[in-house]
DNA sequence: CTACGAGCTGGACTCGACTCCAGGTCAAGT
DNA sequence: ACTTGACCTGGAGTCGAGTCCAGCTCGTAG
């Protein structure tokens, strides 16, 4: 059954996920994907449907920082099936939590800079109204170490 | 002037930046000290407090992953002083839009697992409604690989 | 005097996640 | 028959960001 419906070669799943051949092949070496690769009779990777749709989650959680480990961890509970939904939820719901903690990070340091380049967008339309299109004039300005521009 | 205020030693700047000691060596090493650190006769790291300010502008730039070259970068047009705002600028303007697309990403991951925490909660609560307290028994489940549970 | 704790240096090591390479196979096209 | 292009393997290399280590120097406390 779904044998001959839509099978993929390597190189069509790279394009298709955006990940490089090789690095197909490493996540495959790293048991992250849902279940074991077919082969054809030279030996080639034969992917299914539901393997660009498992690597394009592999690809999200990536993306958000899950390390590999963590996704093996995860896909080997999903190959094993019944039983082990809590741990899959749990383990969901930790990097979920990390997910947050790293949005609220990003924003504390987009309030930094933020906060930056207001400074400079204000200095800079302080000291030069004018965009001043051509000039590569090099000022050799008084470099006096000020403490405003932290 | 400012010499006696406030000096610190590598250790009291590792406990207040959240920075190891060997981070600290690393960073000065790579550049991304505002200025130069001073030694005292005995040849050991003397910091001040606008150091521990620096550091942890780098900290959370370092945290919403900037590289440490941009960083570097920005440091030395900082160093440089007048003229070079409009490149900080640039910087601080590039790695926000950095920072927004990774907040992007990272909510389009909590959606997904968002998704997913709601399946298994569900399946969780239609099976098993009770949190059944203390049971370590081992059910050995009917394992059909079902593509509901993506 | 000796021991200790905190620093110092240069350089090697680790770790995670890829990425690249040499050398080989296979099927199809000319 | 031969070339090409896509794929294979095992293993080595890269890159970023630290981390660790051996062996040394201080200053102070017992």
């Amino acid at each position: 059954m779904t044998d001959t419906s839509e099978d993929l070669t390597i190189g069509q799943v790279a394009t298709r996920t955006g990940l490089s051949i090789d690095t197909l092949r490493f996540y495959e070496r790293e048991g992250i994907l849902a279940n074991p690769v077919r082969r054809n009779r030279a030996g080639r990777r034969v992917y299914a449907e539901h393997d660009i749709a498992w690597l394009d989650m592999c690809v999200i959680l990536r993306g958000s920082g899950m390390p590999i480990p963590a996704i093996r961890q995860y896909t080997e509970l999903a190959r094993a099936g019944d039983g082990t939904e809590r741990e899959r939820l749990a383990i969901l719901r930790e990097h979920r939590s990390r997910i947050t903690a790293q949005i609220d990070q990003l924003h504390r340091c987009l309030d930094l800079i933020g906060y930056k380049v207001g400074v400079y967008e204000d200095y800079l339309a302080e000291t030069e109204p004018e965009p001043e299109p051509e000039s590569n004039a090099e000022a050799e300005a008084e470099v006096e170490a000020d403490d405003q521009v932290t």
